[in-house]
DNA sequence: AGCATGCCTGACCGATCGGTCAGGTGCTGA
DNA sequence: TCAGCACCTGACCGATCGGTCAGGCATGCT
């Protein structure tokens, strides 16, 4: 098919995007993004390496934001800063990436263990400390890995309600949900 | 290889329970149980007529007890008392079926999806309401939501510490972020 | 005109999947 | 002794996966 400008390349992200938060990144072939974008899947080939270099750039922006909020929570001094920074940021981050969350949809953890994936997890156990308040605590790690796990499902969820509906609700249970540092 | 007691039957079911637990259902292939086993992938299929079979005998205790947890909560007439015993019945089965939620990791909205699941989708969604107390606030939709899936990811997670640690924190950060039904 | 380059494709590859099947083996009861 | 049955197996099947490759087809520069 020969198109007047050549914007594959983003064609096949967006159409990649759409059916791996559907069907999830296993469930998703090469040629079902390639029958969706309307060409060839060694098209799909030739504008990315890969199937996984497709999650990657994908991936990117969102990670780029954890990142961030991973820095910002280390500059906290107090544990009760970093709390409150890590929830909202959290929510934040959820809300705004709802659809990378979606189409990691439990294969989240287990590309976690790919070792590309190394920093992502320190990142996450960063951030669940920082939800904790005080790690030691085996219940304040419970309830802070339910409100982490509990807000990015949600948010995979809930993929069609607006943002200022969904980020307050989130906002509110995080409060209530975490233990307060004393 | 000859047994003298032909126990392999068990056998399976508790090294697929195993697997399925640690690489998920589709991460797991019928080779990799028959290999953990120690048989031919054709005698696995000999004891289970399909994969899915192997699934639905593994699922089918924790499948009861949701039956009957849902059945107990539509016994309730106040709605702060099907709150309640919906946030304490999902705990205590939460805890108790870590492994059988564990091997659903990520895939069980997709296994949801399937028609011989229907039934499993209309209970959680009874589940969500109960917990959520007044079922019309979508914030209290929203609390419920976090709180079923952070539960059972947290205890997919947690698989191995022992039950009287995890239930006590969990049923306090159920207590605190659902919405008190006034 | 001729050549290079970007974009795209069908055909093909090896691997792996769930599942089938004919047949082998050893125990058991008649 | 032998038929029958439960148990198990290797070989095989079609489908699908991610990925490779040689080549076709425009377009634009020299």
């Amino acid at each position: 098919m020969a198109r007047a400008v050549p914007e594959t390349h983003a064609e096949i992200l967006t159409a990649a995007a759409r059916r791996f938060a559907s069907t999830g990144y296993k469930g998703t072939s090469l040629q079902d993004i390639a029958g969706e974008v309307g060409c060839s899947k060694a098209t799909v080939l030739y504008h990315f390496a890969s199937k996984e270099a497709l999650l990657t750039e994908l991936m990117a922006p969102a990670i780029a934001v954890l990142v961030g909020l991973d820095a910002r929570i280390a500059e906290q001094q107090r544990g009760a800063d970093a709390q409150r920074v890590a929830g909202e940021g959290f929510v934040d981050l959820a809300v705004r990436f709802r659809r990378e969350i979606a189409l990691l949809r439990g294969e989240f953890t287990e590309l976690l263990q790919q070792p590309a994936f190394v920093h992502i997890r320190q990142i996450s156990d960063r951030l669940i400390d920082a939800l904790a308040g005080r790690p030691d605590r085996p219940s304040a790690r419970i309830a802070a890995l339910v409100v982490l796990a509990g807000i990015a499902e949600t948010c995979a969820e809930f993929i069609d309600i607006p943002d200022d509906e969904l980020r307050p609700a989130l906002l509110a249970v995080v409060q209530r949900a975490l233990e307060p540092v004393t």
